[in-house]
DNA sequence: TCTTATTAGACAGAGTCTCTGTCTAATATG
DNA sequence: CATATTAGACAGAGACTCTGTCTAATAAGA
């Protein structure tokens, strides 16, 4: 989305480390035997919280529509990783939680993710990706509409 | 790809970025009267190099197949973005380079950026904002196979 | 309370993207 | 010169995402 080749740019390298996590975390979870996964449902997936959260909100997370959302969440409830329950808090809406069957999944994932960001680490100094970690998280009050 | 909701990791603040910039980039060319461009389109489009670049290349760095690459080429090709023309130092490729057409959509796209990360650096600090962009230009050594 | 606006999600359909697999031509390798 | 590799084309299937529309539940205001 920058321009050409040379010097890549903040907006090239944030895509290019993005997707390395992106892609070891997916490649560890296929390699632990969830093979029946795709990219686009494990970022849905990664996006439930521990109580359940609604699709609206995954779709805002992910940044994808309602409908993307809820077709990609009813692929994850045919598999059986998750489950859809109403909200006490709210009758229109339903929480979309993750069953016992998405916890081996999760623990791969986050194993994995660690372990990249242990290599990281190593490579540019915990000291500096610190920083990096810093100020993606502020950046998120003017990036991120949603919270 | 991390685990849920909370303090969100690495993994997500990396794809909240990338995705916000991508965004606004895209939301920019599409201001600037350029509407019949897609996001995968453009993502290809954004990785051609002044010389032109072969469609292999292209593939690699946008992280896609070379059948997904070649079918954006040739879209873009369609609508005038792009050219195919012969590689002088290889029989067998063809080297994809941008035509006048586009480049009053690189320039909308490369304004919009630098002015994405005028709001962040003054939001964050040019000098934090630096060291991000100084630890993924290093991070790339260990996460982009291709160069 | 009743009317209206908003919000969550379901449903339908079309378009876009991406992949696996296979094939040809050109280039390296020994 | 035979073999292995690489760039790209071609075909087909599958996955993803969107626009548009609809119902039900909640929120807001008269």
């Amino acid at each position: 989305m920058t321009d050409s080749r040379q010097e890549p740019g903040l907006a090239v390298l944030l895509f290019i480390a993005n997707r390395a996590l992106e892609q070891r975390a997916t490649d560890a979870v296929a390699a632990a035997g969830y093979t029946d996964i795709t990219l686009a449902q494990a970022r849905i997936a990664a996006r439930i919280g521990p109580g359940g959260t609604r699709v609206s909100e995954l779709a805002a997370q992910a940044r994808v529509t309602k409908q993307s959302a809820a077709f990609l969440v009813e692929q994850l409830e045919t598999a059986g990783y998750v489950e859809r329950v109403p909200d006490p808090s709210d009758g229109r809406a339903r929480l979309v939680r993750l069953t016992e069957r998405s916890a081996g999944m999760a623990e791969a994932a986050n194993a994995e993710v660690d372990r990249v960001l242990g290599e990281w680490a190593e490579h540019v100094g915990a000291d500096r990706l610190a920083v990096v970690h810093d100020v993606l998280r502020d950046l998120r009050e003017i990036t991120d509409p949603w919270r």
